[in-house]
DNA sequence: AAATATCACTCAAACGTTTTCGTGTTGAAA
DNA sequence: TTTCAACACGAAAACGTTTGAGTGATATTT
């Protein structure tokens, strides 16, 4: 087993100091051409690579970004990461994750981890837990240490940073006038708790789409899912809510729901109950993943457009940490969100 | 703005050397009562927290993890990460992700940024390219520099390392026998070429079940899939030639397919065809994610368990790293499939 | 012949830690 | 009074790199 080898190692073997080897190998015309060809040959054999950590202490920069997001197994945010990762390494820096699985505790001893040098910066989405507790004060220290960070999507707006998030309210209004115009008279919605900041953005949407028309919301037509339904194991609850809420309203014609659970967990209770889609009952989701597009009948969504979110937050990280720019116009880039007609509407 | 704080402007501050401060702050006993406890009033004041680079630096050992994977929007690799971060972040490691997107020139790259320092060692899965290639010099030389790796569910066998995988073979034995007790005659297969490691596997199951039982198989009934049909953008050719399967093969009363995708788009097609599923015909797919479970009918299919797959990795790899052991006596994990049973079968 | 430029290198500091080995000051034992 | 621990602290090296300043030796200019 041969270990890395090191400038001084090889500065040693060829009898030369090792800012001699340094210089030789950044081929600085300090060094005369022999002693430059011989130490590269020495390096290329024993496959000299610079050490990446020492680098890293001298030039104070890591090139690595350090990600927090919620959860991994979502394909909105595996999308999300996946933009980041390609521009990130187009540009020289690594991605080191983290996962604060919805909680406000994980959500800063992650960020602490990571903040002690191991960084140079984040991209971020903050966790539900952070959002209902509205304690932001880790952001705010990290920020103020001089480190950026970038958040997208779950974003809040007391923090001074860049923000990359979709226009929910506008992409919620595009789904439900689009039902609207397609002859539903009765629209449910299926929402999160309102401090769930993009839940109420969409229900804000879906209420303001219906008062553009004249239409008077009718709340028992607004299905607020409970937090802990809406994790994969609570199925049958979120089904039994849903129906209760169709048999309720039977007049319901058209759903929109914020997000892919919700709306097939919609069909498949419609389905259940004779309801056809789209004939009597249309539906639009919100986030195109897989789901949406293997549904059967496959679903009409909403799309973020995430892998895009992930690249252009990356891009406002990198050129904020080159620039080293210091002033505080910070940007809040918004993504326009596009309807996908699929089958589960007219 | 208070940038981070380090020892040096500590001692400064205070008026006593570099050491004093770190041994103070470490509770040592070489330092006086008094002294300490300024020192440590003053440290928390100013929210000190060691620089990982430098510890890194000092100690040779990162403390973190690099994940090479072939993608990261797929359920099965997402929740292979969360597996490995769990485990990771509770002994106090971080993880880094590179992503092949199934390239060989991009796993070198990726596996080169990391060796360089960054990183303890490495998890990881090969891209197809790289199996097609069978180019596994990174490998060795990784190895070689005395980082150790750990490779999951697509591995090679002939580099010495750690490894966790799946008993493809075993697991595609259970789905196919499972078909036949449910009384199918004719079990056709959608798999891969047989380059890609498990799809191989996987078939040599299927196999092996049809002759347990004394059962010729029928060349007519496997479909091997070309590699480009399987991305997402293709599906309609691949919806033509699995449709091409079921029309040459009416008898067809049974479908084991490897992958999640493969079996949803044999269902989509029988429906399509008028076929009713499981009456008519049984389906059987590889890899328990999201689609399966919320397809309709929902898909039966075999579990991997891939979250302790990760878990599992990081095990061996952690243990690896801090037992120092050099001895060559590497492990391969093998974990069991589980069936499990839903609406597109009997 | 003296001054100076050019070359080809080496030294040393710096990044932020930890840790081993001093070292000067006490107080107590001899 | 001398000797020697015990105490409380500092100096310096080490991890691997880059880089500005310094240094001899030649070669060139005046």
């Amino acid at each position: 087993m041969k270990r890395k080898v090191t400038l001084k190692q090889i500065a040693k073997e060829l009898d030369v100091s090792i800012s001699t080897v340094s210089k030789a190998l950044r081929n600085s015309k300090e060094i005369g051409e022999d002693t430059r060809e011989k130490v590269q040959a020495f390096a290329k054999l024993y496959n000299y690579k610079p050490n990446n950590i020492a680098l890293s202490l001298k030039n104070k920069k890591t090139k690595t970004i350090g990600i927090i997001i919620p959860e991994i197994v979502h394909h909105f945010f595996s999308m999300v990461i996946r933009g980041i990762e390609v521009v990130a390494n187009q540009r020289g820096y690594n991605v080191i994750v983290g996962l604060s699985n919805e909680s406000f505790d994980k959500e800063v001893i992650n960020m602490e981890m990571l903040a002690n040098g191991s960084i140079d910066g984040f991209i971020l989405s903050i966790s539900k837990e952070t959002q209902l507790k509205q304690d932001f004060h880790h952001f705010h220290e990290t920020i103020n240490q001089g480190m950026p960070i970038v958040m997208f999507d779950r974003v809040v707006n007391d923090v001074k940073c860049d923000k990359v998030i979709v226009d929910d309210f506008k992409g919620s209004k595009k789904a439900v006038s689009k039902l609207l115009e397609n002859g539903c008279k009765n629209v449910g919605l299926i929402t999160t708790m309102d401090y769930v900041s993009v839940g109420k953005l969409r229900t804000q949407g879906y209420l303001e789409s219906l008062e553009d028309r004249g239409i008077q919301p009718k709340s028992e037509l607004i299905l607020k899912v409970v937090e802990e339904l809406d994790s994969e194991d609570h199925l049958e609850d979120l089904e039994a809510e849903v129906e209760q809420l169709f048999i309720n309203n039977p007049e319901i014609d058209g759903v929109f729901a914020v997000n892919e659970l919700y709306a097939l967990t919609a069909m498949k209770v419609a389905k259940k109950m004779g309801k056809s889609i789209p004939e009597e009952l249309q539906v639009i989701g919100f986030t195109d993943g897989v789901l949406s597009k293997h549904a059967t009948p496959s679903l009409s969504t909403i799309k973020q457009h995430a892998e895009e979110m992930g690249a252009k937050s990356a891009e406002l990280l990198i050129d904020r940490l080159e620039l080293e720019k210091e002033d505080d116009r910070y940007e809040t880039v918004v993504l326009e969100t596009e309807l996908i007609l699929r089958e589960s509407t007219k």
